[in-house]
DNA sequence: CGGAGCCGATTGGTCGGGCCACTGGGCGGT
DNA sequence: ACCGCCCAGTGGCCCGACCAATCGGCTCCG
């Protein structure tokens, strides 16, 4: 007759669950400090090792944040902190599923980049032609793929939906956009690339919503193609 | 000079780096079986305990599978295993942030729909027309939320991306359509809604995907303009 | 009086060991 | 040949201790 914590699955498990209702209950703020690990243990009645556990789950998770010494606070729950995950399903990703996250992101991008030339300001405008600039200012591939992923970026925050930057952002993580470069440079299609960027340019200047989505979308399309081409 | 473990960062956040790293860089394959825990403990160098928690950040991540009392196992690292954490973003979501998860939801929706309107199979069209039809049938709220998510799935699938299936599937996660539907139902729009959906089928069944872009977005900007103007 | 530096309580991080619960394969009985 | 029991292996959980970073207050010096 004691049942408060019915045993369904593992305790930990159970511990991770009570933690993010207790958020999405609104019971813990974004921001707020949690109680401490021991304590936490105790509430719910299981131990500091289990409790760990379940809090270690949520900071990968970019829900809790632990400070060594200070305590366990509850993230801004922004999209940046978040989805920081997607950069691990990025990197782990291959073959077939590489395509299919491309075909994801020339969706998305194609939508930043329309939703970008309707409210871009001039200063963002700026920002993003300083990157295209930057492109054709060197050869070498390391710095184009910086100007390149800062350009898209910047796209992206022009848009002004911060959820689909940090999505984006993580389409485009590190190794991810490394290992498709790897190679591709080798074909030297620098000169197409910086085009395509300045086609992309070209419409947000023009304010042009559907010219900027089909740039966009060619422009990703272009190494979706290669990439379904080479079958990595 | 002794650089086998560069101290960056705590124990446990190693741990779980080099575990990543042995898979992406090949060393262990889908659904292969990892030495035990304690093993695992003991050639990295750490505790069980610190070993546990990395495996834990793993498994909440969808990477790495534990069964109890068989051993731990990479899983298949497709789209659904990786991206079930997408459902918690969407979860712990509220306010402003929600708009922008819709707006990214509409553009994928939307490029899911134009996807299956090319390659949708006629197997494919009559399940969907299932689901439809079974709308129709019902005046119970949940029967016709749960006939509305599975008509939106089998869209998905219909075209094929895997990927995109799983995103989708997270951002329409339980309560996050639940949350919308409490209150959006009250005002009796189920005849649109079935309307909207109808207009996605017909463009379907027409092969047509600048059509079915054009419903699907229709159909998921009518519930975002709600929520914007309700301001959750 | 004010600021710099020390100090200790608080709190997360790590460790090692112990016990329990489940799985699976081998062994013995039928 | 088949079935069922048994047990070694393995993950799940707990305990208690100690380390390390933080932070606030206190002291001491200028």
């Amino acid at each position: 007759m004691e049942r408060s914590t019915p045993p369904r699955g593992t305790v930990t498990q159970r511990a991770i669950e009570q933690l993010k209702s207790l958020i999405s209950e609104g019971h813990l703020e974004p921001g707020q400090r949690l109680p401490t690990e021991r304590d936490l243990a105790v509430r719910l009645g299981i131990s500091r090792s289990s409790m760990r556990e379940a809090i270690r789950a949520l900071t990968v998770l970019g829900v809790l944040e632990a400070r060594h010494g200070s305590g366990i606070y509850v993230t801004r729950l922004q999209a940046a902190d978040l989805l920081e995950t997607l950069g691990v399903v990025a990197d782990l990703s291959r073959g077939p599923q590489l395509i299919e996250l491309m075909e994801i992101r020339r969706a998305l991008e194609a939508t930043a980049a329309a939703i970008a030339a309707a409210r871009i300001s001039p200063e963002q405008l700026a920002e993003v032609e300083t990157h295209l600039d930057a492109m054709y200012a060197t050869e070498d591939p390391g710095e184009i793929l910086a100007h390149d992923l800062a350009f898209h970026r910047a796209v992206a925050v022009a848009g002004g939906n911060g959820t689909l930057v940090a999505i984006l952002d993580g389409l485009s993580s590190r190794t991810f956009r490394a290992r498709v470069w790897r190679g591709y440079q080798e074909e030297g299609v620098f000169d197409r690339t910086r085009h395509e960027h300045r086609r992309i340019l070209d419409a947000l200047r023009a304010r042009d919503p559907e010219a900027a989505r089909a740039a966009a979308a060619a422009h990703v399309g272009e190494v979706e193609s290669w990439l379904r081409a080479r079958q990595t």
